[in-house]
RNA sequence: GGCCCGAUGGCGGAGUGGUUACGUAGAGGACUGCAAAUCCUCGCACGCCGGUUCGAUUCCGGCUCGGGCCUCCA
């Protein structure tokens, strides 16, 4: 039985899917136009290791895992101005990255990753159908939701109109009727991305995106809806309002899980701080996708990750510890002590002490795939392409030792060392590996 | 201002009404030509003030500090 905290309830909830074969979890994925970042990556990470818990739990083909990119907004807009180049540039150059950065953090792709530019009819469709009911309106080319329409409006992020426009830090535009409301449709001008439409050319707002993406691939109702808690408001909670609406009071998801931040000293990683570091940076700079996935499972999701050097050297140093505890087993039975942690709110912390616990390789090798990590031989972790040259290091070192020349032979062995190649002497000879 | 989190050893980080994980760093030992790796051992913490309790790091209240959202944000 997972255990899943559910912001909504603000509590854990034991988790019981409408149909255990087909669970379905929505995560809000990137706007591509820039490279992602640690904190980007954290929400990849936390939920591509749910999603193998629920695989594990309930099956292999009992999830529909949907992570949808956003590539229509005006962020990207901007950037494909500042290029001179179309949107289209931008958002397949970022949405190209994005997956090789999270593939070498060890994060698999969903099983469907719904294109906003590619769902413009179902937003449309959805739009209209809001007007009808009457939560939604058009003025000046725009439409907006009416958020006084929705008596639940504000049940997630626990906080009421009034309270919002107390600390409303932005001007209202003059053509809401209130406001709280929220764009779904806007104008675009003949010179940037837009759609025709029954209220003229323009381009989905943020929020209608994944509504309409969820209702299309995944239902009214979805078992888990994922994201960063920096999306609760208005983000989520305008989803919710959006889909409840133009799904007759049908709840949008089940469970709603949020991941904390990962922080940079004391604040939020992020763009507009300018605090970031990418995973490519760390990548280029000689890190492991695993040993960068290791230290973002290494505090709980909900909880604020500090990033720092050291900790990615305690990733990596734990990592070490595994592959050489794990060897060349072949994935055996998975221990029921890392699923137990696992289960309980996806406790990853817990869940790699008790794997660094195992004794039994093919255990850790499991149990280690269960969180993404152990994906290699432990001959490639440890050594990684070539070095053929370093046998020939090693047998003349031997030779050193065999005629009790140490200062020759630890001569070879700090060359090496210079150079980050370890030696090991061990009762079965000298093995070698990447420092 | 409103709403919401957090505060655990040098660092990271779980958890628990009573005997306080684990990792990493550090100390000592075994092993080693010396190392490395491995194994053993050892120190080191629960923000402050009250309350409840036989007993609180754990529950409750207050305080302080830090962070987040209220605008784009994972």
């Amino acid at each position: 039985m997972i255990r899943l905290y559910d912001t909504m309830a603000r509590e854990k909830r034991d988790f019981a899917p409408a149909d255990s074969k087909r669970i379905t979890m929505y995560v809000c994925g990137p706007t591509v136009y820039g490279r992602a970042h640690i904190g980007n990556a954290r929400p990849a990470v936390v939920f591509d290791t749910l999603a193998r818990l629920i695989r594990q739990q309930y099956g292999a083909s009992s999830l529909v895992y949907a992570r949808n990119v956003t590539d229509v907004d005006d962020k990207i807009i901007a950037a494909a101005e500042a290029e001179g180049v179309e949107p289209v540039v931008i958002t397949e150059r970022y949405e190209r990255h994005y997956l090789e950065d999270m593939g070498a953090l060890g994060v698999a792709p969903p099983d469907i990753a719904p294109h906003a530019t590619a769902e413009i009819a179902p937003m449309v469709a959805m739009i209209e159908r809001l007007i009808g009911l009457g939560n939604a309106y058009e003025a000046e080319g725009h439409v907006l939701f009416n958020v006084p329409s929705d008596p639940d409006y504000g049940e997630l992020s626990r906080r009421d109109r009034d309270a919002m426009l107390a600390g409303a830090r932005v001007e209202v535009a003059p053509y809401k009727r209130d406001p709280a409301d929220f764009v779904l449709w806007k104008p675009s001008s003949l010179d940037v991305i837009g759609w025709d439409s029954p209220w003229g050319r323009g381009r989905p707002g943020w929020h209608i995106e994944c509504s309409a993406m969820i209702a299309a691939h995944l239902g009214e109702t979805i078992d888990i809806h994922g994201g960063g808690l920096d999306l609760i408001f208005p983000h989520h909670e305008n989803e919710i309002a959006q889909s409840q609406c133009a799904h007759g009071g049908a709840p949008l998801a089940r469970y709603w899980v949020h991941n904390g931040f990962v922080d940079m000293g004391a604040e939020k990683m992020s763009k507009s701080l300018g605090n970031i570091v990418t995973p490519n940076e760390l990548l280029a700079a000689g890190h492991r996708g695993e040993t960068l996935r290791l230290a973002l499972l290494s505090a709980h999701y909900r909880q604020p990750l500090a990033w720092t050097e050291s900790a990615v050297t305690q990733a990596k140093t734990m990592l070490d510890r595994l592959y050489r505890a794990s060897g060349d087993a072949d994935p055996g039975q998975v221990d029921e002590s890392v699923v137990d942690a696992l289960a309980d709110d996806l406790n990853t912390p817990l869940a790699l002490s008790r794997l660094m616990a195992l004794d039994d390789p093919a255990a850790i090798k499991s149990s280690a795939e269960l969180l993404g990590l152990l994906q290699q031989d432990s001959s490639s972790w440890f050594q990684g392409d070539g070095g053929g040259d370093v046998e020939a290091k090693i047998a003349e070192r031997a030779e050193a030792k065999a005629r009790r020349d140490f200062a020759a032979a630890d001569r070879i062995r700090d060359a090496l060392a210079a150079e980050g190649i370890v030696l090991e002497d061990g009762p079965g000879g000298t093995t070698w590996r990447r420092s």
